[in-house]
RNA sequence: GGCGCGGUAGCUCAGGUGGUUAGAGCGUUGGAUUCAUAACCCAAAGGUCGGGGGUUCAACUCCCCCCCGCGCUACCA
């Protein structure tokens, strides 16, 4: 099953560049892909660690404008601040590159001709809106209006922000350029789509066969899903100034759409680190290629970006996508815009020379399997509990008698057996430990190669727990004063297990690791070696080995340490409470342009009453409501249901549209349209008069 | 509404081709100990394995229905 690699080029999501890094970023993505490549690089694997910024997309040109600055320095601030973040973190990427770099360009402009010339793309013409002011066409979140689901004016071309709702530009009711504010105009332009449709066989070989036991259940479901949902082709280009043109005659003025150029980026970051060796990373079938990203990311690097591979031709496929799901904070979603976040680079600040302590937090909280939550409490907890009085405190205590008893110097380690009770004891626990420990690391190495993190640094950590116990169970400090030989020993033992510790933690703690090395005052380079190889315990330091003084690893994390973080998070949500209640005072929006008495006399408004309701099938929003509208008793559908229950709203007087043509959802025809008032925190409440009327009386 | 993933001790999670008293770490409580950052060690308490049906000699594990969380998706004239 299981092929023999000889290479790995393992990537991590490109991160956008368009905000600063948090943890959620970091346990997503990062940190497991660092963590497994410090493993494979222990073994002595080859690897190519390659990420990078992307830089491209409508996102970025907004952001640019809204800080008052050109798209490239808007990328050049926050690539450096990520790359930066990155580094201090200890992030090991063999290169940190980014797509607006030349090698990029021209590799994604081969990637696009190579495909171009087996005739794969289709091509078509399509209306999309275009500001004549600009001369521009407008990406889809450059146009705003009003929203046709909540009627919020400040709608976005892909999305209302109030109501969630996805859209279409064409969908907004008064589109306006947020360019120049002028109502664009729709105009023909054409457009290359890539035919993901045609790569449905293939997928279902591929993928659904090919990877059904050895992808995670969360990532191999989710593809099924989208395979078996059926695969439209995907536009691949854009009418965009900000992005890599597209090379062809007939391209001009136009872009590769980010979704296709950034995971090029791999492939163009492995180019720059490994020069003319980069194909054997990329198109050597001996090559294990795999990608460490987050769930929002799965369909991009489970389908579209193995079918451009397959479509391309000569690029070997991932082997496997080991997908996260989310990180929450504190109970809530981590949220960029809102600033819900732990900031990688404040806590740098906040916490200096604590790197390992988030490492080890956020791994052990993973969101593996599902969803996590990262709160402060857990955090000092996790450190306090399981870092110090575990893993640092067994190394201290090593470290301590040693110096107390031998000068700093590792004992021999005697031959005892048979020469007393006492010695026979200490002897079975020695092999008892000896076994529990062995089997810990073998666990420890089997879930590294099976991507569980966690999991393998919770073994990590056994090697420590069983260090305690031996130490406990064995009571050196007891028998200091009568055999001083079996003392030795045991401490002989306990700092080989130090030492292993220290070569264990190599994954997940590289700085406890340096940490404990520079105590043990050892080379770890060649035994460490020989532990990954073969997965036992080595000998890393032998007898007569002068030590260093001891030294802490960890210092206990204090209340009043998390309680100020806390309070950071407490004091951004008040701050933003505040601007939202200014939201709502000032919740005007721009007066519609001016319509005639003739205009609004077309529209015949009348108060009905519901007679019945039932909740539409096969809806969440829909109501289904029967009105007596006074002519008639007519159906109308309604997108309340979030709103209303179908028995509250039963006798109910409400406003409609009486002459609106007749339009068919769902399978269902409706027959007017109901008015509704929209609070300004988007709930909807019916417009009714103020006492009953009767049903057909007109509104004017 | 459809699809995917998940719902196991206070917390973070294991588990199982169905079969003795459902596991671990942390937390809690009690004990022991002093080499160690009130740490370590031992022990105990703590779970109707989301709910309800069904299949079976036997289900937490298989089947059906429902509820909750997350994500994708349809509808919102």
């Amino acid at each position: 099953m299981k092929k023999d690699f000889k290479r790995y080029t393992v990537t991590a999501a490109l991160p956008y560049a368009n905000g600063p890094l948090h943890i959620g970023h970091v346990a997503g993505a990062y940190l497991p892909a660092d963590t497994y490549v410090r493993y494979l690089r222990l073994k002595g694997e080859d690897v190519a660690f390659v990420c990078g910024s992307d830089e491209h997309g409508v996102a970025i040109t907004i952001g640019a404008k809204k800080e008052g600055v050109s798209p490239k320095a808007f990328v050049d601030k926050y690539h450096e601040l990520m790359k930066k973040a990155f580094a201090d973190f200890g992030i090991s990427f063999d290169i940190y590159s980014r797509t607006s770099n030349k090698i990029h360009y021209d590799t994604a402009q081969d990637f696009f001709r190579k495909i171009d010339a087996q005739h794969l793309f289709l091509e078509e013409t399509s209306d999309q809106y275009f500001d004549e002011q600009e001369g521009i066409f407008l990406a889809d979140r450059y146009i705003a209006g009003t929203c046709p689901n909540c009627g919020h004016t400040n709608a976005y071309g892909d999305q209302c922000e109030k109501c969630g709702t996805s859209l279409s530009p064409k969908q907004l009711i008064n589109p306006r350029s947020t360019v120049s504010g002028n109502t664009p105009v729709l105009k023909p332009t054409k457009h290359w789509y890539f035919p993901l449709d045609k790569f449905e066989g293939w997928l279902k070989d591929w993928l659904i066969e090919g990877h059904k036991s050895d992808w995670k259940t969360n990532v191999y479901g989710q593809c099924k899903s989208w395979i078996d949902q059926g695969l439209q082709p995907r536009s691949i280009t854009r009418d965009l100034e900000w992005g890599i043109p597209v090379p062809r005659e007939d391209g001009k003025g136009k872009v590769l759409y980010v979704w296709f150029d950034a995971p090029i980026g791999y492939i163009s970051a492995t180019k720059e680190l490994k020069g003319a060796d980069w194909e054997k990373y990329w198109k050597s079938d001996d090559t294990r290629l795999i990608h460490f990203i987050g769930k929002d990311n799965i369909v991009f690097h489970c389908i579209i970006f193995p079918s451009m591979l397959k479509a391309e031709g000569t690029f070997i496929l991932p082997d496997n996508v080991p997908a996260n799901e989310f990180l929450n904070l504190e109970g809530e979603k981590l949220s960029t815009s809102r600033n819900h976040a732990v900031w990688l680079h404040e806590y740098l600040v906040d916490f200096p020379g604590r790197r390992d302590e988030l490492r080890y937090v956020l791994n052990s909280i993973s969101p593996e399997t599902k969803d996590a939550d990262f709160t402060w409490k857990d955090y000092q907890q996790k450190v306090n509990s399981e870092l110090v009085a575990i893993l640092g405190n067994f190394v201290n205590r090593v470290m301590v008698l040693t110096w107390k008893y031998f000068e700093g110097k590792v004992p021999a380690s005697h031959e005892l057996p048979n020469t007393s009770d006492k010695r026979k004891r200490i002897l079975d626990l020695y092999n008892l430990a000896h076994i529990d420990l062995n089997k810990s690391v073998a666990e420890m190495v089997k879930a590294l190669e099976d991507f569980r993190f966690r999991d393998a640094q919770f073994h990590m950590m056994n090697l420590a727990r069983v260090g305690n116990k031996f130490l406990a169970d064995t009571e050196p400090w007891k028998l200091a004063k009568e055999d001083m030989e079996a003392v030795g020993c045991i401490l002989n033992y306990a700092l080989t297990v130090v030492g292993n510790i220290s070569i264990a933690c190599q994954p997940f703690l590289p700085d406890t690791a340096r940490n404990i090395h520079a105590q043990l005052n050892m080379d770890a380079s060649e035994v460490s070696k020989k532990f990954w190889k073969s997965q036992t315990l080595v000998e890393p330091v032998g007898a007569g080995h002068q030590l260093n003084p001891a030294a802490l690893l960890f210092r206990n994390v204090e209340d009043t340490e998390i309680e100020v973080q806390v309070e950071k998070l407490r004091k951004v949500k008040a701050a933003k409470m505040e601007v939202s209640t200014t939201v709502i005072e000032n919740p005007v929006k721009p007066l519609k342009e001016i319509v005639t008495i003739d205009d609004f006399g077309k529209l015949d408004i009348r108060v009905g009453t519901i007679t019945a309701a039932t909740k539409m099938e096969k809806s969440d929003k829909l109501l289904k409501l029967t009105v007596d509208s006074g002519l008639d008793t007519r159906t109308i559908l309604s997108g309340i249901a979030k709103h209303y229950t179908p028995e509250e709203v039963i006798g109910k007087q409400v406003t409609f549209i009486a002459n609106l043509a007749p339009r068919k959802m769902m399978g269902t025809e409706s027959q007017g349209m109901i008015l509704m008032a929209e609070d300004s925190d988007g709930k909807l409440r019916l417009l009714q008069p103020n006492e009953v009327v009767r049903p057909g009386s007109t509104v004017s």
